[in-house]
DNA sequence: ACATCCACCTGCTCGC
DNA sequence: TGCGAGCAGGTGGATG
């Protein structure tokens, strides 16, 4: 799905309804959901079986749950995917990719994916607190993290030669952020997404990355944002902060500031929407 | 090392 | 009704 709230949401739903449990059983309905476990699904079926989950955690928009026997278990749900709590008698979607079961019944846990940009993986794990998967070394920790360090990403953000839409969606310098977040934070301080990040001062970085923060921690209380049933949480059901986007989706819409009507632009085979009086583009490129 | 771009997918909506 | 184009919340790896 989905952004650091709607990954943090599915965190919190897999810490109430799978930690704890044993898996029984894995069954693995599409070989591309597993694309990046070497063994195929033979293995990542025999790797599972019998280990308990032990609790849920997350970096940006990865999700893992330690596991009984040191391990992890990997997710990343990419454009569509879903984690959804679900009884055993659940019939099968379209989408759905990979099956867990657990010992002494109750439901399923299921990655569904519509588009299979997301999957599921089994790494070997390590010491809490510290311990990051060794695939996710490059993830940067994100705003909302104790210990994210606000001076050193603004230094590094203001060292970067690019603009600052393109440095807040790099998840090596920052991570949690999509296209959608990074819209709401840029309007909310009132900065087109084309600026230099060279050319931010030390104090309009820290109003940016506050609001990156303030956006995220709105979004969280409210569930997360979702537009349709693609975006839910453990249970199927929707977060309601679309309802509180102010840029995200909104062209030639009115601004809910000034009334300008909003503009989109074509980002990155994406969009971009601002208010071209709150926002206006940079004179200078990067 | 750093910055940029696009392939990886399915499905929906829109205009012709 | 059909069909192609364009679009969708992300990212790793190739390329410069």
């Amino acid at each position: 799905m989905p952004e650091l709230p709607e990954v943090e949401v599915v965190r919190a739903g897999l810490a109430r309804w799978v930690v704890g449990r044993e898996i029984s059983s894995v069954s693995v309905r599409h070989p591309r959901a597993i694309r990046r476990f070497v063994g195929g699904p033979t293995q990542f079926e025999a790797a599972l079986g019998g280990r308990t989950v032990r609790a849920a955690a997350r970096r940006g928009k990865y999700l893992w749950l330690p596991l009984s026997d040191g391990q992890v278990l990997l997710a990343h749900l990419g454009m569509s995917g879903q984690l959804l709590i679900a009884p055993p008698a659940t019939p099968d979607g379209p989408h759905l990719r990979v099956v867990l079961e657990f010992s002494g019944g109750g439901p399923d846990l299921r990655f569904v994916d519509q588009r299979t940009f997301g999957g599921l993986w089994v790494e070997p794990g390590g010491e809490p607190p510290d311990f990051l998967p060794a695939g996710l070394g490059h993830i940067a920790r994100d705003p909302l993290d104790p210990l994210f360090e606000e001076t050193v990403f603004i230094s590094r953000l203001r060292r970067r030669r690019t603009e600052i839409k393109r440095a807040l969606l790099d998840q090596t310098l920052i991570s949690g952020v999509g296209n959608i977040y990074a819209d709401e934070a840029l309007w909310r301080v009132g900065l087109h997404g084309g600026r230099a990040t060279s050319r931010l001062s030390v104090a309009q970085a820290r109003e940016l990355v506050g609001a990156v923060r303030e956006v995220m921690i709105e979004a969280l209380a409210q569930g997360g944002t979702s537009f349709d049933s693609l975006y839910v949480n453990v249970n199927g059901e929707s977060g309601y902060f679309s309802r509180s986007l102010n840029a995200y989706g909104r062209g030639d819409l009115p601004c809910s500031r000034c009334g300008t009507p909003m503009r989109r632009e074509a980002f990155m085979n994406r969009s971009s929407f601002s208010c071209p009086r709150c926002q206006p583009r940079p004179r200078s490129r990067i």
